[in-house]
DNA sequence: TGTAAACTGCGAACGGTGTTAACTTTGCAT
DNA sequence: ATGCAAAGTTAACACCGTTCGCAGTTTACA
C-alpha cells in the first residue's frame, strides 16, 4: 500500500522534527484537493465528487491524485474527517463563547449550533450523517481517520453533558428501575468513556442526543417537508422539552428568528 | 418522453376496458425488473443497482431495461414507490390487528412494525428516508410517483393520529400559546390535509413523529453505534414517552425481545 | 559535485457505468 | 399475407475509478 494521506498528515513520523519542505508542499495539495473536492459536492452534489472533476479543476488529470491518497473513497473519508473537525471546532466555539457556568446557555448554544451548521452545509451534513458511506466497511484492521473524528464528536456532546451533570445533575431514574438489557449496553458505554455517571443520566443524555441529531437530520435531508416550511419553531420546541428535562431553563435564541430561507443552494 | 412504467402501471388508460396481453406481458416486466433490482440492492448495496447488473441477472441487455423505463434514476423512483407501498400496507396489516378500539394498541403496534421493517430492510430504508436521492429534483412538473406514495405513506400516520385524537383526544396547548411563525405553517399543514384538529394536536403529532422517525433513521443508520449495540430498549422507551404524551397507555411488546441481532445481512 | 533515489505528474489503457442510435426480430391485427 | 409497433440486440459515446509505464523534477547522500 502507497504512503496515504491519513500518513501525510502525520508530520511527526520517523523521529523527524523538522518539517520538510516537500512534506509542506504535499500538505499543501492535500489540502487544496479537499478544498476543491468539497466546493464541487457543494455545487453539484455528492456524485460530481469525481477524481477526474477534482483534477479538472486543479489543472491535473485523475491518476496524480493517487499520489495522495490510496482511492477515492479514501479521499472522501478524509474529507468526512475534516468535516467532523470543523464541526467540532464550531461547537465548541459555540460553546466557550457562553459565560462560563451557564450551563442552560452552553447546551442551547451547542445544539443551535449543530443545526446551523447542519443547514449550512447541508451536503456535508449527508456525507457525515447520511446513510452508511459507499464504500464506509473500513474493511481494513487501520484506525480509519473518519471513525476517529466521529468519536471525538460524540465525546464532544458527551463532555459537555458531563460537565452540566456535574454543575447542575438533575433527578434521574434509579439504576435498577431500568431495563436490563438496555442497563448493561449503557454499563458498557459508561465504561468505554470512563465517566463516573448514574446510568440513568447516561441513558436521559442519549434520549436528549437522539431527539436533537434524529430532528435535525429528518429536517436536513427534508423529510419534514410534507408539513413543515421552516422547521426552527419545531426545533425550538423541542430544545425547550430536552432543556427541561435536563433541568436547564430555557430561553429563545438571541437573534430574532434568522430570514433562513432562500439561501443560494447553489448547484443543481 | 418514451411511454414510462408509471403510466404502464395505468392499466385503464385510454378507455380500454380490457387489459391486453401485451399490457400484461408488459407489467409482468416490469415487475420483474424491480424484483430483481430490489434483490441486487439487498444483496450488494445501492451502488450495484446497475442497469447492466439488473439486465445481466434477467439476461438481457442493458438498453432493453429503456423500454420500460426511462432512466436509471426513474427505475429507481419507482422502486421507491413500490417500497412506499409495501411499508404502508405493512403498518395497515399491523394496525388492523390490533383490535378496533384498542388505540393504544394500534399505535404501538404500527410504530413497531416501522422500526421492524426499516430494520429488516435497511437498504430499501436507506433509499426512502436517507440523505436526498441522487437525481431525486423532480425537476420534472410531473405528478412523481415516488413522491405521491411518500404523501401516502404521511397521511397513514396523521391517519392514525386523526382516529387517535377523535377517540381519545388529550390535553393539547391552545392555538394562542404556540409560536406563531409555527402556527401558521401548522394551519396551512391542516388545511392541506383537511381534518379539524386543534393545531396544538397537530403539533404535538409532528414532534410525535420526528421522534419516532427521527430515532429510527438514527438506529437503522449506524448512528447510535457509538454507544448502543442493540437502540430496542431505547425505542421501547421512547414509545412509552411518545404514548404518554398522547394519552396512551404503554404496553410491553407482545413477544419477548426478539434475537434481533446477527441477521445474515448478505453482501459486503 | 555527481549520482541514485524518491517524488510527482502525464498519457494510455482496462473494465465498468448511463445513455443513445440503428438494426433485427417477434407477435399481433387488419 | 402484409404491415406495424413493441421488444430485444449490437455498437458507440462520454464518463467513471483504477493501474501501469514513462518522463521530469527534486531531494539525499557519497
Amino acid at each position: 500500500m502507497r504512503r496515504s494521506a491519513f500518513a501525510a498528515a502525520d508530520t511527526k513520523g520517523r523521529g523527524g522534527v523538522a518539517e520538510s519542505r516537500r512534506d509542506r508542499l504535499r500538505a499543501a495539495t492535500v489540502r487544496e484537493i479537499s478544498e476543491t473536492a468539497r466546493r464541487i459536492l457543494v455545487e453539484q452534489g455528492p456524485e460530481a465528487v469525481t477524481l477526474r472533476a477534482i483534477a479538472r479543476e486543479m489543472g491535473m488529470t485523475a491518476p496524480a491524485l493517487y499520489r495522495y491518497f490510496d482511492s477515492h473513497g479514501e479521499l472522501l473519508r478524509h474529507i468526512v474527517g475534516d468535516l467532523y473537525t470543523e464541526l467540532v471546532g464550531e461547537l465548541w466555539d459555540a460553546i466557550e463563547t457562553v459565560p462560563r457556568g451557564d450551563m442552560s446557555g452552553k447546551f442551547l448554544a451547542a445544539s443551535r449550533q449543530f443545526r446551523r451548521w447542519a443547514r449550512a452545509n447541508s451536503r456535508e451534513y449527508g456525507l457525515l450523517f447520511g446513510a452508511p458511506m459507499p464504500g464506509n466497511n473500513s474493511e481494513d484492521d487501520r484506525p480509519d481517520f473518519a471513525a476517529e473524528c466521529a468519536r471525538r464528536f460524540g465525546g464532544l456532546f458527551m463532555s459537555l453533558f458531563l460537565e452540566l451533570w456535574q454543575k447542575e445533575p438533575f433527578p434521574v431514574v434509579p439504576d435498577d428501575e431500568i431495563d436490563p438489557g438496555l442497563r448493561d449496553q449503557l454499563r458498557r458505554y459508561r465504561d468505554q468513556i470512563g465517566v463516573t455517571l448514574p446510568l440513568g443520566a447516561i441513558r436521559q443524555f442519549l434520549q436528549c442526543w437522539i431527539r436533537l441529531q434524529g430532528g435535525v437530520s429528518l429536517d436536513v435531508f427534508g423529510h419534514l417537508d410534507f408539513a413543515l416550511d421552516d422547521a426552527e419553531p419545531m426545533f425550538e420546541l423541542m430544545l425547550a422539552e430536552v432543556g427541561a428535562v435536563l433541568g436547564l431553563t430555557y430561553t429563545p435564541p438571541p437573534d430574532g428568528p434568522p430570514p433562513d430561507e432562500g439561501r443560494p443552494e447553489a448547484g443543481r
